[in-house]
DNA sequence: GTCTATAGAGGGATAGAC
DNA sequence: GTCTATCCCTCTATAGAC
């Protein structure tokens, strides 16, 4: 029992500074994260954290991992879904990527970004590939447009539901839009996205 | 003339500086370049350096100016051509805006997270916004889609134009596509960008 | 598991000679 | 303008007590 309550705290205390690490990894970028920000802002000793995952690097790759996953892990069974049209897939990820992405806004372009900068923490984890390449969506944007190359497509769409987030520090940080019109601009294109996508690779 | 041969080393030694600089901080962000490393691979002293740019800080901000500057002054002139059509501008923008960008692929998506996590680096400088919001080329998308806001059209493009270098690393990195096959790639999205967006906007 | 204290390396910046 | 030498702060990581 004791062992239990020991248990739960460490718990906590891990889950708190993954939790304080993932915001800070992504809003600053690991280099320019501190780990003493990090202990700080979860109120844990910073010896505590490194006897909890050893380097800040393990932090950042744990952290990393388990957000990457959530990105795939919950697109995927959409691509692969042998029952829906691909006019429904587009709807369906269009409403769905889009909410998620509005819980964790900064995470693409910090991913993007971490993969460019330094290759290696990432490298063999991302296995995904091949699960998204053989998807039965390639295979009914192929059967769409069979003149192009399905994965044109597949980075297209991509490219339409994520840029805007990407923009989004670009534009409100200089007025072109404010705040808070920004999250309405979303919903709009989370309508608009699909019906230009269907127009793109012509069906209705 | 031992002033002109004096202003001659110092120029090259100033240039050379910023070339690498450029680099180094595209390749690693602001916070993970070394000040050292630039100086090393310009082949300057670092003492040099400093006395030049005063700073790192000011060094990146001299140098991310020139490359936002150099980004912006390209595509401004073909946003706001009166003479020619919206279905041109699409051409226009897909033909140059690619080929700059392969020049200095990195520049987009550096751009984009260094703003991100440092607004401050840019805040006042980039006023461009107000010329892009009433240029020719946003009227012509609003007169071409009355329903749709232009800058969601705006976005969409510019999405689709830069996309595939955000996630050059990603596909490059795991195999999804050898990194010669990329360029290849870019040109067919070359051709095929305009004509998705004239679809999208709904124009012959 | 949790703390204090500190080692140890790295990196930005400058003093001062030439 | 250019160099050497060095200061000094910051940050990661660990030793060791509790």
């Amino acid at each position: 029992m004791q062992e239990n309550i020991k248990a739960e705290g460490s718990q906590k205390t891990v889950e708190k500074l993954k939790e304080v690490a993932r915001i800070e990894f992504m809003k600053n970028g690991y280099a320019a994260t501190k780990t003493r920000d990090i202990a700080n802002k979860a109120e844990v000793n910073l010896a505590l954290m490194n006897y909890h995952f050893g380097s800040k690097e393990k932090l950042f790759e744990i952290v990393m991992l388990e957000s990457i996953d959530k990105l795939f892990s919950f697109i995927l069974p959409t691509l692969n879904d042998e029952k829906t049209s691909l006019g429904e897939k587009f709807d369906l990820l269009s409403e769905g990527y889009i909410t998620m992405i509005l819980l964790e806004p900064n995470l693409p372009i910090f991913v993007l970004n971490e993969i460019q900068q330094n290759p290696a923490h990432f490298g063999n984890q991302i296995k995904m590939n091949s699960a998204i390449i053989n998807s039965k969506y390639i295979a009914q944007l192929k059967q769409a447009d069979p003149d192009t190359d399905p994965i044109q497509h597949l980075i297209t769409y991509l490219g339409i539901l994520l840029f805007p987030f990407f923009m989004r520090p670009v534009m409100t940080a200089n007025g072109v839009i404010e705040e808070a019109s920004f999250k309405a601009a979303i919903q709009e294109r989370q309508r608009l996205a699909p019906l230009w996508m269907k127009k793109i690779v012509g069906i209705v």
